[in-house]
DNA sequence: TCCACTTTGGCAACACTGTTGCTTAAGTGC
DNA sequence: GCACTTAAGCAACAGTGTTGCCAAAGTGGA
């Protein structure tokens, strides 16, 4: 149930604790997607009894988040009737501020993509500038949708980043954006009325992407300008304590290899980067894949996705590299899944406006 | 509150309410140590009411966990009483089956050890015959403890194993271990009014040992016969879905380097056993805190145990080695403390069956 | 066509949670 | 001595999931 606020968590009252139920079947009801799900099945899912499954049913399609979805097949006694989620109840938009481009969407309850937005953008405009077009996209794709009707805005920007604040850190090349609070700057353009915004790492929206299965621990490597990682362990987010996790770059794979821009030798970003500067691919790939391989091993991780500018110029090399060394390392055990992402980082960051609805917190 | 059971948790009802704010209670009681807590600091650090917060402690008072301890000094108005686990009241064992030494301890609720016990012990004898010593030692701790008052019993043992199940996986050397059902076998031994039994990899153990401070991230790290890691993310013991989790020797630290016998090159632990052999404790040292260094960038944590024969051979040499590359890696970040872990794999064993206490899961 | 059976799902009463409103106890400080 | 502050319990309350019961809506055999 996770109502953590302090280092111990919260103590729970009735509220949270209708709170948590009504997550969880929403979640449920997601994942079961347009087949739905009837309140038997929730009740033995949720281990609550099928009346307060009802209760609970009865309280989100009062509020318009469930909507019937016919009726199932008997199995001997009155047919179940299905409920699913009505996706199009609710939206989030996302956005994915990268250096000279923004890319938004605007997606409902499900996380499909409901429309898009996007159109070039300059860090070098300055941070009220950048605060100023994400608020326009985000207004552009709101006007099409019910009022009211939007959950949340998800913002992603280059790391590191304050999480929690929700101000940016040092972005390469834009030191005057250091200490800038993006997120109370969105949130103040877009009014007093609009829904909470949150500021994350564009890896970690990375890692976020709408899927079914969500559980689980995933890995999302982002391969650019530079080597990055989002985490996602047990279906949440995990960004540590100081927003810090997921530090991939400059883990060291070679003691004593080639100087790094950091400071520090054999870096996994400055072999990797080597390769990709000197054309062999595979060579890059190589390195991912024993850098994922570390992280594979040391996580239990079941799905690797691969993402950034350079595995998309050749995501087979690098998705066949990755999982090559991976077949290798794991001994015996299940190999990851490993697969390219198209840039779905603005999808990612819609996510994580969204996840409170289902009980998470990113 | 994670009261998780499926891939989405369970549902909560009333009892798992009240269950949820006692054992946040009490793991506030136990952080607060001897010097106690009154109810409004209670009320505010789990943000309940001063009132829910008496009925609370009123309850656990009646079950024996809680006692008085005293007035604290006056604000300016009436001095709050103030309350404090009852340490004693309720116990837990711990096992460190090692291959040839078992350890054990009976603590109270605060961790403390309250009795020891110690022999030789033989993997070769076979599983079964060890299964009888690991029972006959929790016989013996529990003699002089009231009858029910013990809580749980927790076994470490060397990894892999799987936790869930309970049954052993492949332990080096020792090929008839692989499926055997030590948990089971222990419980059975124990007799059907025993309270339950945990099995853990000791490296896990290692990791959960009791302190003050649970909260946060660690990493412990085992240097013996082999290298093996323990993680601890937000102040429970991180398995993985499989129980696979926190493998670490066979991190790759040198691209193409030395030949492990995992069949991997240049892993962490044919570098640092290799330099161990050459009784160059630096560089194994050295070797270990890159090691660390990429764990704790990855995963942003906030402290680092060492343990094991080898570390504790030379525990200033280790220490030291491994915060001069910690320091030298985390750029401008804090750095991590780091400490050399007296064996406390029996306390790690025990403190996992006291988890659930405290709403942990371990 | 009828009827026993199974399964679904809602209504009403219930037990029990933390919350609210109020009162009493027990200190401090002018 | 008295106003004030803080702690903590009693009683009534709102609202949670649970239990017991019953009606609705199917299946399947006689």
């Amino acid at each position: 149930m996770d109502w953590r606020s302090g280092s111990h968590g919260s103590g729970a009252n009735l509220p949270a604790l209708r709170g948590h139920n009504d997550a969880l079947v929403l979640a449920l009801l997601r994942e079961a997607g347009f087949e739905g799900l009837g309140r038997t099945e929730l009740a033995a899912l949720t281990r609550l009894t099928p009346q307060a499954v009802s209760k609970i049913t009865g309280r989100l399609r009062a509020e318009g988040l469930v909507a019937d979805a016919g009726r199932g097949a008997s199995t001997g006694g009155k047919p179940r009737t299905l409920l699913q989620l009505a996706a199009g109840a609710r939206h989030a938009v996302g956005v994915h501020a990268d250096r000279d481009e923004l890319r938004a969407v605007r997606v409902d309850m499900l996380g499909t993509v409901v429309e898009r937005f996007h159109g070039p953008l300059d860090f070098a405009a300055g941070p009220d500038a950048v605060a100023d077009e994400v608020a326009r996209a985000v207004d552009r794709l709101c006007g099409n949708a019910g009022a009211g009707s939007l959950l949340g805005v998800g913002v992603a920007a280059p790391g590191p980043l304050d999480w929690r604040a929700g101000v940016l850190g040092r972005v390469t090349g834009y030191p005057e954006w250091e200490g800038f609070p993006l997120r109370q700057a969105v949130a103040d353009r877009l009014g007093p009325d609009a829904p909470p915004v949150l500021l994350d790492k564009d890896t970690n929206a990375g890692v976020a992407v709408p899927g079914r299965r969500a559980a689980g621990n995933s890995l999302y490597l982002h391969l650019g300008t530079g080597l990055g990682a989002g985490l996602r362990l047990r279906g949440e987010v995990f960004r540590g304590e100081r927003s810090a996790a997921g530090e991939f770059g400059h883990q060291v794979l070679m003691l004593d290899g080639p100087p790094c821009r950091c400071g520090g030798r054999g870096c996994a970003e400055v072999l990797c980067l080597g390769a990709v500067a000197r054309g062999d691919l595979r060579e890059a790939a190589r390195i991912l894949g024993e850098g994922a391989a570390n992280v594979v091993a040391l996580l239990d991780v079941d799905r690797v996705w691969l993402g950034g500018r350079v595995v998309g110029s050749a995501p087979e090399v690098f998705t066949t590299g990755v999982r090559r060394v991976l077949e290798a390392r794991t001994l015996g055990g299940p190999v990851p899944e490993v697969a390219a992402s198209e840039d779905g980082v603005a999808e990612g960051a819609a996510e994580l406006a969204l996840a409170p609805l289902f009980g998470r917190v990113g």
